[in-house]
RNA sequence: UGCCCCGUCGUCUAGCGGCCCAGGUCACAGCCCUUUCACGGCUGCGACACGGGUUCAAAUCCCGUCGGGGUCACCA
């Protein structure tokens, strides 16, 4: 079977995660089956900066790996792929509606169709337009002109019988005509609306399947009409639910930020990215820079295949237990029948989850490679790493190993990289470790003693040392490794101390004790 | 309002008449491990919206109620 697919954004200047994961399935769909996915753009609005506003669509869709096999950027034998390109083709679209009686010039103004809407939703009646201002001869076309009136073109919608049709997911549909209106196809300035345009396109770029979200669901009454009337065969549809806001039904949508905020999963992760990226030096409007939208998860240094698999299994699940999907396994196991009827609802939580996963995954050779970026924009590294850097920088992942969660997180550790007196201490956690307890002083003034002697400073020989000195000492490892790790890094909480100290090195444990011991 | 869609733990879901007094994931709580944090292990908490049918048997089929959502543009 042949199937085409395709996924139409306009270029709104930043890509959603519900329409990523529409994609996801139109792209999966049409692979499995070894099929083509089309990613055609829909700028008939005509606003200025079309190439400026796509940009980071599709650089989105190519950082997630969704790559298309026809469209924008790529081209095809379908072309053009730009609606805005395709004018004239609709025009002539409308022009066979007509001719076939299928649709008609309209020459009602708005104020008198809102008159009439008005006047039947009063008396509770079902409204259909009066067709009064119907210019179907040249002579009545010519006589509306005459008074001024510029024309539209409506479909000339049937009023009895069903419109019947399949859907992947939902079964069998059935809408009766008369809940139709005679839509507009055509506006008064010539240009074409959505329901012409995307019947048109899918026609001509022989999609097979149209896989949309379920708010299109009415529309396709309307574009079966439409295609019909063309004499075109109309694609088989399946139209999945909406991804949902936040603990609710919602449709999620990027206008309703603040509200999400309230949310403190959706909060924490959103957070975590501002502090991220303030590091960075990226300047972020929270509108195209949050949880909602995926250029915020490539920013803050989540993986693409944790983000495509999460977005796989929501609302999708091929058994009770698989969770974990390669690319392969997903176009291979895909399919629209075990798509879930019911909206499901983003929790950015449960991306983080797969994130942690995936990052587990990850050998350190390859994490390294990954936060290494995030460390040059934060300036802690040259834009040249030396291979001492990268090899300082390999061992900290190394050490850090599950609680680098995605590659931004490496900036928890930026205190290796500060200079030794640029170091910021957590006041709370000095005061804890160094101030309060009485011996804190002395130990760690003859922990540094020990540590200036040291002939090897590797974690193996340090462990060696701080397990002498807690025997010479009597006291317990706990009493000193907490306040040298605040004395030597800043903070109450790391990874290992052994390994800390080892990737600081002598000179800077020295140096950073002393200072500690200074403020105390 | 009309039309349409949907309704299993807080979340994502498995379930398509008996395997289910409902299984898994995330989250949450407790315990264990442990130099902090994180990881990991174990345990726990927790749902078939409600009411009628059909059937020997219903989360699964039918009807109704309630609830949630979508859509009714010269937007897409």
């Amino acid at each position: 079977m042949l199937v085409r697919t395709r996924f139409a954004p306009s270029p709104t200047g930043y890509l959603h995660i519900g329409g990523v994961r529409t994609a996801l399935f139109n792209y999966l769909f049409a692979r499995k089956h070894g099929g083509q996915f089309i990613l055609r753009i829909d700028d008939t609005d005509a606003n200025r900066n079309v190439a400026e506003a796509l940009a980071p669509i599709l650089h989105g869709f190519k950082w997630l790996g969704i790559t298309w096999d026809e469209g924008a950027e790529v081209g095809g034998p379908h072309g053009p792929y730009y609606q805005s390109q395709k004018l004239e083709r609709y025009r002539a679209a409308v022009q066979t509606l007509i001719a076939k009686g299928f649709a008609y010039h309209d020459y009602a103004r708005p104020e008198e169709v809102k008159t009439e809407r008005e006047a039947a939703e009063a008396e509770k009646r079902l409204y259909h337009y009066s067709r009064k201002w119907m210019g179907e001869t040249d002579a009545q076309r010519k006589h509306f002109e005459m008074e001024g009136r510029r024309g539209v073109v409506r479909l000339r919608m049937p009023r009895e019988g069903s419109c019947k049709f399949n859907d992947h997911i939902r079964g069998a549909m059935e809408v009766s005509w008369a809940q139709e209106q005679d839509h507009v196809i055509q506006r008064a300035d010539g240009s074409c609306l959505y329901n012409l345009a995307s019947v048109v396109d899918d026609h001509d770029m022989q999609i097979t399947h149209v896989i949309r979200a379920e708010e299109h669901l009415s529309n396709t009454p309307r574009q079966i009409f439409i295609a019909r009337g063309l004499g075109y065969e109309p694609p088989e549809y399946a139209h999945v639910p909406f991804v949902a806001e936040p603990g609710s039904k919602k449709k999620l949508s990027k206008r309703n930020l603040a509200q999400y905020l309230k949310n403190p999963d959706f909060k924490k992760v959103f957070d975590h990215g501002q502090t991220v990226a303030a590091q960075v030096g990226l300047k972020t409007a929270a509108e195209t820079f949050n949880p909602v939208i995926v250029d915020f998860y490539e920013q803050v240094g989540y993986l693409p295949d944790a983000v495509v698999n999460y977005l796989l299994l929501l609302g999708w699940a091929l058994d009770d237990k698989t969770e974990f999907f390669t690319r392969a396994e997903m176009l291979a196991k895909f399919s629209l029948e075990k798509v879930n009827s019911a909206a499901a609802s983003f929790d950015c939580k449960k991306l983080s989850a797969f994130q942690d996963h995936y990052m587990q995954q990850l050998p350190v050779d390859e994490k390294t490679a990954l936060v290494t970026p995030f460390l040059r924009k934060a300036a802690l590294v040259p834009s040249e790493p030396s291979a001492a850097d990268t090899a300082k920088v390999r061992a900290i992942v190394q050490a850090a190993g599950d609680r680098l969660k995605t590659a931004g997180d490496i900036l928890d550790y930026r205190d290796f990289f500060v200079a030794d007196d640029q170091l910021a201490y957590d006041e709370k956690a000095f005061e804890k470790r160094l101030r309060k307890p009485p011996e804190a002083r002395a130990l760690l003034a003859k922990l540094r003693e020990r540590l200036a002697a040291a002939e090897t400073f590797d974690p193996a020989a340090l462990e060696k040392l701080l397990h002498d000195f807690v025997a010479a000492e009597k006291i317990e490892l706990g009493q000193i490794v907490h306040a040298a790790r605040v004395a030597v890094t800043g903070k109450g909480v790391g990874f290992g101390l052994f390994e800390t100290l080892a990737i600081l090195g002598k000179e800077r444990c020295l140096a950073r004790s002393d200072r500690a011991l200074a403020r105390l």
